[in-house]
DNA sequence: ATTAATTGTGAACACTGTTCAATAAGAAAA
DNA sequence: TTTTCTTATTGAACAGTGTTCACAATTAAT
């Protein structure tokens, strides 16, 4: 059998990802396999591993995507607020994280839960993308403190990147299991209320 | 072949909890399986589900022992500190948390990676040690701002406890794979500096 | 010495990701 | 049109996983 022609070898790729992306919108990517995901696409599992290489790296290719589609919404909710100021467009930035993170539970975690046993290497790719998120955010706060040197820039960066992403953890743990009464949002306007204004008090 | 006595029922326990605890501070426990750990211990694989109920309740056992150790760390750093300050205290909390995640990385995160597929139901016990570290910081809290709302303090408390959780996760991954120049440290003391103190001065 | 009770086992089952020789279908050549 | 060449696709085989359960082996009670 070969030759089908059914799908190009991008064609396939994108089906793959999208089957894999409607799956984890209801259900933990635990409960999928290498095996009935190539029964779900009508494939053999042997093509998807011929395609990716890998389950592992189909699964990193798919995690590669949702992290286009979450800075994708980030670029979109910044859009239209460019006479706002610093302090509000990050603030919408860690919304908008945090709101992928809600309306998407198991895609998110999908993206974090991901582990490339010991090859680190093209985890570089990965952390890229990653980095690129955070890469929104450290211009701004340069806006905010002009006098604040390279080093204490990249921590409150750091900080503050470190501390949004542990607040969507709790808030989609907390959605899958035990419902809290406090809002994440709230938490994050409390953590960048309190914390950058203080910080920029501190550094101008 | 029975009743060996090897190990009484207990001692089994510990002794399995022991050697997965070993297993974990120089291996991922993805690494680890009820089949090896078996061979590890010198029983067969039946053994342990009919003492674990499941290999998942096996790992619920140790993540809840590591929970354990992390209660009793903290409540050691914490001893000795009568005189200092709230903040201070809160301070040494939360450092004890990530010293226990950056030296016992595996470990750690063995914690955090446990999923009991939809068996959330046993799960509460576990939510409940994580509880208990919580609950050592919310009466700080209100020695610190007495005249806060009952919900303004849960919320500080959660914004808290995500954000130094947060850190601590980007820590240990920057330790697996790319070590980063900025110390984990400064950054929970750049958290707790700027966001306590502000949410301080709001609040009494 | 027999019997009863109980603890530990390992073969069997249904699954997993991965490999790779065989195959079938389209393209090119005769 | 027929044959040859290529190559995408497959499925059986392999080594691994957690779990079940009938059975075996050892101790305790009779």
């Amino acid at each position: 059998m070969a030759r089908r022609k059914d799908h190009t070898p991008v064609q396939l790729t994108q089906l793959t990802i999208d089957t894999v992306i409607e799956f984890i919108q209801h259900r933990s990517i635990s409960q999928l396999s290498l095996r009935s995901l190539a029964k779900l696409i009508g494939y053999s599992p042997g093509t998807l591993i011929n395609l990716f290489k890998s389950y592992n790296y189909l699964l990193l290719a798919v995690s590669g995507y949702t992290l286009g589609q979450i800075n994708q919404q980030i670029t979109a909710d910044l859009d239209g607020l460019s006479n706002s100021s610093e302090q509000d467009k990050i603030l919408t930035i860690a919304k908008s994280y945090l709101q992928f993170a809600s309306e998407h539970p198991w895609q998110w975690r999908q993206v974090f839960e991901h582990r490339l046993e010991d090859n680190q290497i093209i985890n570089s790719e990965h952390q890229q993308k990653i980095d690129g998120l955070f890469a929104k955010v450290e211009p701004l706060l340069l806006a905010l403190a002009p006098n604040a040197d390279s080093n204490e820039l990249v921590r409150c960066c750091r900080t503050l990147w470190a501390s949004v992403h542990g607040i969507c953890i709790i808030s989609v743990e907390d959605k899958l299991f035990a419902p809290s009464q406090i809002s994440s949002e709230s938490l994050i306007e409390s953590l960048i209320n309190h914390y950058l204004t203080n910080w920029i008090s501190h550094h101008r």
